[in-house]
DNA sequence: GTCTATAGTATGATAGAC
DNA sequence: GTCTATCATACTATAGAC
């Protein structure tokens, strides 16, 4: 990272930055003195704190956006695929557990501030639904597709929340566990509609 | 309101602020501002901004248990009780469209900024946690009691998130249809696995 | 108990030298 | 592109008059 150009190392910094401690928590001292570089450089590259965020959602956005597709091609069927969704869960369960999601904690925080970069922010779940959503109508059901996408969305929401509060690991198995025994009652054609 | 003690007042007004707007972002100044009173006076009643989270907190964790043993009166059935808890999401769906779950969306911001009154907010998670345990011992559910309550403490989590993100009060009420659903298949004998 | 006045610090942001 | 000032503002917190 010390051989990238400075703007995308502030970038990279911030992101993690604000996903650690949040968007106000974070200042520009603490991204500049993590950098090394002074807080007047800082305005060189970027005229306001919240250009900082702009370009930390569009980061995520992109970062998002290719993780989707590689989903997309590695995963034979919409289950396996959905499963890839599922299993972030535990891929990233000590961050989680630490810092909870960090689609969730984000969109939160700027909602309750009324940051007008709120929109942009929930384009990251906005993504995620999109995509699950299709997924369901490849498994047929057309019908409901939306209402499980958004179901999926807010299980592994509420795991990320409490297995932060908690900071319990072992929750978050037992909730995976759950949800890929949900998965394969959608995929069979009877009880399905056992929540 | 106007003829309670000032202190009361204080922790009235910055319970609501810190809910709608979160603990940072709330000032001294804008709880004296609305409260029509000084910021001198505040620091009379309260030294620091942590003893007047600490007394937000206490009073949201009297208020929690009075509600707690109140359903528990009303309700005749272990059903009954833990339908209770389903539908704060229903009773308060106007405020966790716009502000999300207080409990959830404190915990996480104290958590983030590694607050000391971290373990103090949560501790609204496990009265919740612990009570709804209970409700499904009672059920019969010895072996998994806990693990439904932090289920269905994650599920509501999940539905205040997304829907304060989407704006979706309709979202909230094919969720609660779910939990419904899903808490009659747990009473009922069979299929109780499904999630 | 409530007020005014003020200290001290941190923040976001700017100006200008190099 | 990076630096060293520096500004203006907001915040938590204190001191002391009434």
């Amino acid at each position: 990272m010390a051989n990238q150009p400075t703007r995308e190392r502030i970038v990279a910094e911030a992101d993690q930055l604000f996903y650690q401690q949040g968007f106000e928590h974070t200042s520009f001292a603490q991204i500049a003195e993590v950098l090394g570089i002074s807080r007047g450089n800082f305005y060189y590259h970027f005229k306001t704190k919240d250009e900082i965020l702009h370009a930390v959602i569009s980061h995520r956005l992109a970062r998002t956006d290719s993780m989707l597709s590689h989903w997309e091609l590695e995963g034979e069927t919409p289950t396996d695929r959905i499963r890839s969704f599922i299993h972030i869960l535990l891929t990233n369960q000590a961050k989680i557990t630490r810092y909870g999601c960090p689609v969730g904690t984000l969109c939160t925080e700027l909602g309750k501030i009324d940051h007008p970069a709120r929109d942009n922010a929930n384009e990251l779940f906005t993504l995620f639904r999109s995509w699950l959503r299709r997924q369901f109508e490849q498994l047929g059901r057309h019908a409901d597709a939306d209402e499980l996408a958004m179901h999926l969305l807010a299980c592994s929401q509420g795991v990320a929340t409490l297995a932060s509060a908690f900071q319990d690991e072992k929750f978050i198995h037992n909730e995976v566990n759950r949800l890929e025994h949900w998965l394969t009652s959608i995929t069979t054609t009877e009880q399905q509609e056992s929540l």
